[in-house]
DNA sequence: CTGAAAGCGCTTACAG
DNA sequence: CTGAAAGCGCTTACAG
């Protein structure tokens, strides 16, 4: 009946007989208020269409927002290109929601139009989770805005947070594939900044002091399993079609490998549609191993040797992470205590795409 | 070196000698400055540390958040099960972001921390993606927001943004697989209030009662090509399982369909890894299509024989509509033209799920 | 248990 | 081309 927009708290209160103060405190439950006051006061709310205190005007006057923003290109890609991101952003939005914090996705900063929006987005905490592309303007900005951060994919905010023994999953992963017989191994390990660093061969040192700290992990793992590979290749996206470049390089060479051990799923995919193309079978012809363990399409029944990274679990801890960061903050302490990180477990999963060789 | 919190457009207006309607005009370009005020102006910030006006003071003198929620499952569920809801985000964020809309994902209302959520959020619009659960709640919520608001699946609001023709694309591809000589046909169509109605036989009528009007649609489809289903089976969720649940109760008949026709592609892998572990072969033992060209995993390298639906794209057209629903409200005239919804193209994608019988 | 008032950080007519 | 002032809708000490 009544008019139902624009209603605010001032309306209700004074509707009701009762100060502006009385009535917000109805809302919030911040301070006792007399049961026949506030019945009162959501009376008249009721009566009028008034569904509690505005977000934005509560927002002003307290400061926080709820909302947290997470900074990804996984939504810019093919859902298929980059799932361990998505299950990531999964974990994040359950855990903020559970919190009370909305979940706000921006794209990195590289036009006018996600520059603005950057500018424009109100948020209390933010969590970057690819560095892909546009960090170089990206990372500054964030940091500008003085609030709770956490970087992903190997910067040091992500170690703070959530810990992850890399090495000892893929020192077990390559133990196994050396056990099977292979002696002719590639590696084929990850960059982030494409720009520099384009798809292509490599030495080992070369890849391993490009590459993030987490990558890094992964390769120490491939040594100390003793792992002495005939050829390395650097993929400079984590994007299938890097997979495809490497196989490409990788079967030209005189002395093929026989197994080609990567960082990360998507390469192994790409790897294996290469392979396929050329005409040759998954394992007899080329073993190969991932790592994520994420779901991925056109592989043709293929289970990969890889580490199982539980993404969604990696999201929740994160979020707990900064939520306590967040914590901290509002104590006005910048010295509270945060803990320590919590570990995420990598288990080997033994598939069907690493042959044992028998001669 | 200065202090960098807390810097507001005052203090900066004030350290440049201006007024703060002069300073605010510096950075939002909405009236002309002279070039040497601003200068001087934008000197001021540089040394205060000022990164451009708050978005919070913002959004609250003009009323817009600069924020777009999407109400979604999608994210909270494998990313495996709902490919295509993660698709049409895909394409929400992509273009909300180049009109300078962030996109706060929050979960529909169920429990008392999905409702704090909700009232805490802000935001300009709404998109709700799917109404599995919570949405008898969720929707007279974001109802009482009264915010230009588009509900996907089978709501009107839908209808009005988005024009699929499901039912020639359906048609066509129930035609085909008459062609291929297939005579025992059964029909697995969804609805989404699993708790009144589970997963189930029932008849055509039923079926079709209970279906939100783009299912209706794909089943009008198939009566149009002729189909006369031998048996009907109701999905009650748009998962793998249920897919599974129809098999089961489709094979077990006396007389077990050649084809089983479904409106989504997740019922169709479900279909494949019932029958696969009872012993068939697909397509040679069972075919059966799909709805969605979604990637899954685990399909063993089969081709679905299925309708394409671009969720990307499907997102970004409904973007598109909620965008001018905003502009037309700024505009205060409730009744500005909108126009007509785009199309988006329904492609038959004839894969290798279906036999064709030689007799 | 309740009120009056300041203030959160801006934008936007209004006035000149 | 610029300023002074009102106001967006709340929360939060402060006071009683």
């Amino acid at each position: 009946m009544a008019e139902h927009r624009h209603v605010t708290l001032a309306a209700v209160a004074k509707a009701a007989g009762v100060a502006k103060s009385t009535a917000s405190h109805v809302f919030t439950g911040k301070r006792v208020v007399a049961p026949e006051t506030a019945e009162r006061v959501r009376h008249a709310a009721a009566a009028m269409g008034y569904t509690g205190p505005s977000a934005l005007g509560r927002a002003l006057a307290s400061g926080r927002t709820q909302l947290i923003a997470v900074v990804t290109h996984a939504l810019l890609e093919d859902p298929d290109t980059d799932p361990l991101s998505l299950a990531i952003l999964d974990g994040l939005q359950r855990e903020f929601a559970q919190a009370g914090y909305g979940t706000v996705l921006i794209p990195p900063i590289t036009d006018d139009a996600s520059r603005d929006l950057a500018h424009a987005v109100l948020y209390d905490g933010v969590v970057s989770v690819r560095r892909m592309v546009g960090f170089e303007e990206t990372n500054p900005y964030l940091e500008s805005r003085h609030v709770p951060w956490i970087a992903l994919d190997g910067y040091m905010t992500e170690e703070a947070a959530v810990v992850m023994d890399d090495a000892k999953a893929t020192e077990e992963l390559a133990r196994r594939v050396l056990e099977a017989g292979h002696e002719r191994i590639a590696i084929a390990g990850y960059t982030f900044s494409v720009e520099e660093l384009p798809d292509g061969l490599t030495t080992f040192d070369e890849l391993y002091e490009a590459a993030p700290t987490n990558v890094r992990r992964r390769l120490d793992g491939f040594v100390r399993a003793g792992v002495e590979p005939v050829a390395v290749f650097r993929c400079g996206t984590v994007a299938r079609s890097s997979g495809e470049a490497a196989a490409r390089a990788l079967l030209e060479m005189e002395e093929p490998p026989t197994c080609i051990l990567t960082t990360a799923d998507v390469h192994a995919a790409g790897i294996i549609d290469y392979a396929r193309r050329v005409g040759l079978r998954i394992p007899e012809d080329l073993s190969v191993t991932g790592f994520d363990a994420v779901t991925l399409g056109g592989l043709g029944g293929i289970e990969l040797c890889t580490v199982v990274q539980d993404g969604m679990q990696k999201g929740r801890i994160v979020a707990r992470r900064l939520l306590r960061m967040l914590e901290a903050e509002r104590e006005g302490r910048g010295g509270l205590e945060l803990g320590d990180p919590e570990e995420l477990p990598l288990p080997v999963r033994w598939g069907d795409s690493v042959a044992v060789l028998t001669r």
